[in-house]
DNA sequence: CAAATATTTCATTTATTATTGAAATATAAT
DNA sequence: ATTATATTTCAATAATAAATGAAATATTTG
């Protein structure tokens, strides 16, 4: 029986908490920070029972978090010689964290908002002349706005990149 | 008593829809995407009881929702001559609105993030020199991602102003 | 200034989302 | 192949956030 540090250390505890915040800002669910935390500030890898363990939470948020951290390459799985457990390493890198992000949590949603947007369109007949040019006018400033904030999202990624 | 088109024509719920799913992605509730819209796409302002009728929802959610979304400027009262009810109008400029949710939504949560990491910086005394190093680079770290997205948010407005 | 109307606030209810934990699945050791 | 261990999945529960509506407040009109 190894003895472990179970509980958190002040330093662990206020750094997580920081990455708690953030996460919420971007609408993730607190236990991704949590779990990101700790992981980032851990000199060593951890397996998923020391991270339930360390801040007690479920198997099944810890192996769904890490799941999502995995989805967008925020943490990374290390093999621990003879150990036949999993082990978790934050991913420390800024711009591989955001773009990873945006890869799969931002850009997927500026897919169908362009057709959508066309489909739309096809109603304008309906409506005498007057209205229609202002639904017009206001379905193509949308489209607009739709085009810039995916560009502004790429450039925002190649700002990041570099 | 006037005579009111009281629910959503397809144009406008179409049109509301994609509010909802673009508010949403940034973690705001539905409703205000639903006001947004709505104003968004109506040739008139309207007044409270308008949305209210025409979106089916309560007073209060009305009320708060136009409250929250003048805070960031995303929707202005138009006063209308000889009628005490205020009228509201949606913000079409993409520019004036994006701005207005930054700086009311995302920079004040970057202003606390800069002291709390300091004051963290102050525990690493206690601990021995190998593990010291450690936490100091990956505080180091955090200091420069907070700097790094403050800057980029920063960016990302003066883009859009232009 | 009273009555009528409009708006805000906020405690309660409702809806949504995250977390749990037990069962199913996968993987490794004997 | 059997047992032991690790991980994933998912239905049920708990926690959180949003919406409601009645009461309080403010505003306008006669």
């Amino acid at each position: 029986m190894q003895i472990e540090t179970e509980s958190l250390t002040q330093l662990e505890a206020e750094v997580i908490d920081i990455f708690v915040r953030g996460v919420q800002l971007i609408g993730l669910p607190k236990s991704i920070g949590e779990i990101y935390g700790l992981l980032y500030i851990s000199p060593v890898p951890l397996s998923m029972n020391q991270i339930m363990t360390k801040l007690n939470i479920s198997l099944g948020s810890a192996s769904q978090g890490l799941k999502q951290l995995r989805s967008f390459r925020a943490v990374k799985i290390v093999y621990q010689a003879g150990d036949r457990k999993d082990y978790f390493t934050a991913e420390t890198e800024f711009r591989k964290l955001t773009v990873g992000f945006f890869r799969e949590e931002v850009f997927p949603h500026f897919e169908s908002a362009a057709e959508r947007l066309q489909s739309i369109q096809t109603q304008l007949d309906e409506f005498p002349s007057e209205e229609r040019e202002h639904y017009q006018s206001r379905l193509k400033k949308l489209e607009g706005w739709q085009k810039n904030s995916h560009g502004l999202v790429e450039k925002i990624i190649k700002f990041i990149k570099f």
